[in-house]
DNA sequence: CTTGACCCTGTAGTGGCTACAGGGTCCATC
DNA sequence: GATGGACCCTGTAGCCACTACAGGGTCAAG
């Protein structure tokens, strides 16, 4: 239950650059490992599982931030957990939010894209779609002045 | 037809930052327009063309090296519109893959947050979740030797 | 004793802006 | 003609979450 990693090992285990777990330190979200003699960076399995923690989080698009937080109530885990619950679900209503956004966007885009027909630039559809969506032609750069 | 904005009319027509509209111009997507005496840029309608259709081409997410390529084949009037589609039609897969991506985190989020049935955070088991989903716990910061 | 894998610190870059600081211009009003 | 305020200028630094070096040190195997 002690493990003893390299900076290098704990980035295996957990699929993160080596990078990435410094980075983690530097902004107070990994805490400092003590140190071998030549100055190596010494993991435990506390430092593991935190920095799964902190992957997975990542991976279900939680900002560090947030996840600064969470680590903070998991830090007291004696407090009621109704806010680790909030945050959860804000989280989902962001990714809703998200979703509905590019369903949208994507809506717009296959408008776009079925505007051309294949001619040139200049008759392009797709080119007038991205110029105003009212049918205003665009100016070629000549005569913008450069 | 000629026009005569400043930046700030500009900014505005095109509900832009002034500061993203000097941006465009640093980074070489709007062309340097003529100045004023008093070293004010003046723009035409051809700025604000090219503007609009910047902004609207982020809108629907293309990045702006997508946009500079777009813009290139726009001042090519005469070249085959086939590029054209095949970048609507690359943006639109991307944002298929987002959207995929999204929703299979939407599911994942859904299953975290529905694991909380409200006692303390040592009983959470939205930690559990995050903290690699195969039920193992989380040690205290405590124990990580900081 | 050399090779090569690994580690260290520190700094700068990414994208797409945004936010100043510290000044200059222009126009209306007193 | 002085003043105020809205606007403009350049240049630099900051945001997020990393990523990519440069330029060195450590350590085990051969």
């Amino acid at each position: 239950m002690k493990g003893d990693y390299r900076i290098g090992d704990l980035a295996r285990a957990t699929d993160m650059a080596v990078e990435t777990v410094r980075y983690y330190e530097r902004i107070g979200l990994l805490p400092e490992p003590p140190r071998t003699t030549g100055n190596y960076r010494l993991y435990g399995d506390g430092h593991l599982h935190r920095l799964r923690f902190i992957r997975r989080a990542r991976a279900l698009g939680f900002h560090l931030d947030v996840i600064r937080d969470l680590l903070g109530m998991v830090d007291r885990p004696d407090q009621p957990c109704a806010s680790i619950d909030q945050l959860a679900r804000a989280q989902m209503a962001e990714v809703d939010a998200k979703i509905a956004d590019l369903t949208r966007l994507r809506a717009e885009l296959a408008h776009v894209a079925n505007q051309c027909h294949g001619g040139t630039v200049r008759e392009c559809r797709i080119v007038e779609a991205l110029s105003g969506g009212e049918g205003e032609s665009l100016p070629a750069a000549a005569s913008t002045g450069a």
